[in-house]
DNA sequence: TTACCTGCAAAGGGTTTGCACTTTG
DNA sequence: CAAAGTGCAAACCCTTTGCAGGTAA
């Protein structure tokens, strides 16, 4: 047992839950990839590997995973959501509405942002999604 | 007939499209409302003044008002989009995730974000999305 | 052993669409 | 009058859930 997978077995443990074949796979996929992955490209990347696996337990895993804080969710304009690990850096997101290419980048803006919010308003900000859509560069020059 | 109805028959005629009396109350009560409508609220107040109305046609109207660039749609984090009619200045959102309460505010910031990432990665950015979430002044004194 | 987890299939909820009828221009 | 719009109900799509059978600890 790698002590990765230890750190893993942990982390459900402490949340009071188990891990399984099923939510190791998915944590693995979801680390290897890019980012941005919706449910179901997921799901076809996990059962590339264990078919048995069911749509449904990816998005409760996925739940299970954004409630322990190792995933985050977004919302991309498009009709479903997105992804992704959650890492150190808060990162934003572009994505093209010619070929959906998503591009991220950081924005250390958004905390001034956030900190007028609070002395402004009183309020505690918890998430903060910075979505940009447009065309890339690629896009712009077909639609000339 | 007003000016101003005079105006939204041009915009919708300008679009080779027609305007109806559904579509002037859906206006309406658009641009009445403080913004950022789910369909379902914008429907029952709709029906308020004329219950005929269809669901269908308000998420109709709603779609043909967004592709003239007079209403823009949110994803505030609900699993259900928010609709507002488009005014001058930009403007973001925080929404409580204690009662749902809504906090519009501005952020210059965000177009300096915009203008580096053209720089850099060549993008044209056509819309921009800042969307904050957490808890309120008031549900924070609540969650102590 | 016993919670917790899974797969399956069905249900949910927001949104879209086919169709016959109505209305605008 | 032709084209566009509407209401209704059914269809859609993503996501969630009930249930009976597994499985981690």
């Amino acid at each position: 047992m790698t002590s990765r997978e230890n750190a893993l077995r942990e982390a459900f443990h402490g949340a009071g839950r188990r891990l399984t074949a099923q939510r190791r796979l998915i944590m693995e996929v979801l680390e290897e990839s890019e980012g941005h992955l919706d449910a179901e490209t997921l799901h076809d990347r996990v059962r590339a590997r264990n078919p048995g696996i069911s749509l449904a337990t990816v998005y409760r895993t996925l739940a299970v995973l954004e409630d322990m804080g190792r995933v985050e969710k977004h919302s991309l304009g498009e009709d479903h959501s997105h992804y992704e690990t959650v890492r150190d850096a808060p990162h934003y997101h572009f994505s093209c509405l010619g070929c959906g290419r998503v591009i991220e980048f950081d924005a250390p803006e958004v905390a001034r942002v956030i900190r007028r919010l609070g002395e402004q308003e009183g309020v505690q900000v918890t998430e903060a999604h910075l979505t940009l859509s447009g065309y890339c560069a690629r896009c712009r020059e077909v639609r000339r």
